[in-house]
DNA sequence: TTGTAAGCGTTATCAG
DNA sequence: CTGATAACGCTTACAA
């Protein structure tokens, strides 16, 4: 019996022991925590009162057993590449817990085995221990092998990033097309005439939105646009090599957007190699305003991304497919937020 | 009843039906599970095979329930400065994520309600629904009001960072003494004999064990020491300027260790500011080596935290106390590795 | 409105 | 080594 000992140890309060102490039975104790209308006013007084003064909450494992719902939410965090890390990881975590937490969830973190790249049989064991009620996928492609698994598995999912034509448009994502042109015409507005984007690897829809989305808006407005030739992201130098080659010669242009902060590093440096300066000669914005941009020399202009709201809404649309509602048919595009600092005013 | 059915809509495979399927007991199959010892060969081999096929795993509450054992780490996400992120918060969490898996430990995330400093209320309200078995803190000091209050709850925990004399020694950190010994040789060995030291904010713990591991090694060494007055951390600015004073006259520092990387980009800002090249007029070396180091230019040298490790430290030091052993008395203290990139040869 | 009884899926106890 | 029975703490019909 040291087993129910120990347990008794953490000092779980249970049902029982309010009841008793509220001089009420097991059940009244739970309808005035999950039907409060049930209860008469006083007792409801009284018990609350009681619960209140012993701290009690109900075991959530005997709950989740008897209901079915685990309050939970899984997040799947990303395989990075230690070269280029999610740059949003941390924050979007951070958002993502308040979000659930406001609704009564928490957030479980799991993550393929490591050395294993596959995500599924971690997916299918978390799903068949039943420890979360549904799933948050985050940087999801629109042909992704994540949710093409857990769409078959029936299993409640949300995606940061969009889903494919085929897929169910479970998704919340920022404009990235919109924010783009806002960068376009900020620079434009700010007499720029000859602009660049740099955008880092292809194949990356988010970019290739980012991209498009600058090119449009820029044309639009008649700015001629040049792009670095092929740029790889990662090693160190030919980022900036690719980007010193677009700053020479007479027509070269008078700003330049990156596709991210840490590319926008890169462009800070071919600027100083070039023997131009940061902000006077070449404007720069960058994108995600991670902590980074303040402690940049001038401060970079950058698009704030709006992760409470991005939270909000995968917790929203995930609660809702929970609850057996009828999600919305078509993602969740949320406008990003253009933060101009010295590097391009 | 369509409670059951959504239930049973999720493809639970239960301990029953497993057990009808390979033809013995429920206990069977349990002990198949829990106890393979009990269990001939023959059926042990039977049951397994059933239980692969159908790919069924225990339901975690059930099992929570019976046992006690929630099987879940819960992290307490520090609430960042925005302007001083932890910078190792993602790749930490990966570390932790991975650690706690490979004791079979899943990781809950949870933090303090939105708005509110005190993270108290937060732990109380999941210890009392038992939904984790132990905690582990982050950025811990070692006069921390979290460690005071789980030691008060008695509930498992590990901190990553020193805790107080006062408290239990349930700990994992990195030498910062013996790192930043290290970078003071390095720099030494390079051949330079006046040093700067920038440590940001003062008050921290881990900051001011680098500031007092760099300076002892370096007086050993025979090196000369400066370090710039007030420097905060954050504003944007100020803290180049305080490196461009030191950076003055005849006697300037030929190189400079940051106690962060964050600090050694205003380092690199305030170099250039004073005409200087990184790593040809002035080596600089940083911490936590972070993505950051090796998109600066040149590439930062810098302190690499053994997170892993870390992790690992952290999950054996909790799931001790959860088992009921006697924890070490003592603290672990990790190695971390200089990682010498162009920005110090 | 309250109390009674049942059962969620699992593991531990104890008899075979 | 295997099989019946009870219990973990809770919620939800159902009857009072």
């Amino acid at each position: 019996m040291s087993e129910g000992l120990s347990r008794r140890r953490r000092g779980a309060t249970t049902i029982e022991e309010v009841a008793r102490a509220a001089g009420v039975s097991r059940q009244t104790v739970s309808n005035a925590i999950n039907a409060p209308q049930k209860v008469r006013p006083e007792t409801l007084a009284r018990v609350t009162a009681t619960v209140e003064r012993l701290g009690y909450q109900p075991d959530q494992s005997a709950r989740s057993l008897r209901t079915g719902a685990r309050r939970t939410l899984g997040y799947l965090a990303p395989v990075d590449d230690p070269f280029d890390p999610n740059p949003l990881m941390a924050g979007f975590l951070e958002a993502l817990v308040d979000a659930a937490g406001a609704e009564g969830q928490r957030v479980l973190l799991f993550r393929p085995a490591p050395g294993t790249a596959d995500p599924r049989p971690a997916i299918d064991e978390l799903l068949a221990a039943r420890q979360v009620d549904g799933l948050v996928l985050a940087d999801v492609l629109r042909d992704d092998l994540r949710v093409a698994h857990v769409v078959r598995s029936g299993v409640p999912f949300a995606a940061f990033g969009r889903t494919g034509a085929g897929s169910p448009q479970h998704w919340v994502d920022i404009d990235n097309t919109a924010a783009m042109a806002a960068v376009a015409g900020h620079l434009a507005a700010q007499g720029h005439r000859r602009v660049g984007f740099v955008g880092g690897a292809a194949g990356l829809p988010w970019m290739a939105d980012r991209r498009e989305g600058f090119r449009a808006e820029a044309d639009r407005l008649g700015l001629t646009v040049a792009e670095p030739g092929e740029l790889g992201t990662g090693a160190q130098g030919d980022g900036v090599a690719a980007v010193r080659a677009l700053l020479r010669g007479a027509d070269r242009p008078t700003a330049v957007a990156a596709g991210s902060d840490l590319l926008a590093m890169d462009v800070y440096e071919a600027v100083r190699a070039e023997g131009l300066t940061v902000g006077r000669d070449v404007a720069v914005v960058g994108f995600h305003d991670t902590p980074l941009c303040r402690h940049l020399h001038p401060a970079l202009t950058s698009v704030r991304l709006p992760l409470p709201a991005i939270a909000a809404g995968l917790v929203r649309l995930l609660l809702a497919q929970v609850r057996g509602e009828q999600p919305p048919g078509k993602g969740l595009e949320l406008p990003a937020e253009l933060v101009v600092r010295d590097s391009s005013r």
